[in-house]
DNA sequence: CTTAAATATGAATAAATGTTCATATAATAG
DNA sequence: CTATTATATGAACATTTATTCATATTTAAG
């Protein structure tokens, strides 16, 4: 009954945009190279070039997706001289990255 | 490293479809359904008239997103003379719920 | 057998989305 | 100032996707 009236259209969208983001494999590739060699809580900084040629896409391409995992609060920037470097922002991330994951191994 | 093995194409791709399926303000709504009331585990059946009355959609609407959502193997059915009940099926289905929604309610 | 109730399906349409290509911006080095 | 490196952006295109409408299927009841 409490969740009831928490989930509200409001909510249901902003879970619908924020899921959007992640259901994209190209996004899902991105996350993962800044989820890699991601040991001992560090966190993992990538710039966009180190992303792209690791993910295997164009500048372009990259570019454009990971402004929208940064317009969803998935990933943050720290610039440094010519270069950005995008790393994952959210726990949440993480978690939803592992129960997918999990879902998906499972069903092997 | 070990992660990293893992991470074929074909896991990032299925990956990617089932996050998809659960991308959609539709869907989201028909699982929040069968997930209302779920106190102490029990399981949720619903059928689909219920399902979309509740939900607010259309009959039409509501049996192809099932069909979605079944296809995925998110959630299950159970026939009984004329009616066929829907409950969601996986566990880890209510934790990606959970994981997004926190997210969402976080960012207020 | 006919009717009614519950659900599923197929075609059509409109909207959203991923990718590419060309170009713009920003910062640094010479 | 110019050239170069790193990143971002906008327009265009092709594809996918959600929804609607009309109709089909299934099961039970009379």
């Amino acid at each position: 009954m409490e969740k009831k009236v928490l989930l509200n259209d409001n909510i249901i969208d902003e879970m619908e945009s924020l899921i959007k983001v992640a259901s994209d494999s190209t996004r899902l590739r991105i996350m993962f190279a800044l989820l890699d060699m991601n040991d001992e809580n560090n966190v993992v900084e990538k710039c966009v070039g180190e992303i792209n040629s690791e993910v295997g896409i164009s500048q372009s391409l990259c570019s454009h997706q990971l402004k929208i995992l940064k317009d969803a609060e998935l990933v943050g920037t720290r610039k440094e001289k010519t270069k950005i470097y995008y790393y994952l922002k959210d726990e949440h991330v993480r978690k939803l990255l592992e129960v997918v994951l999990e879902h998906v191994l499972e069903k092997e």
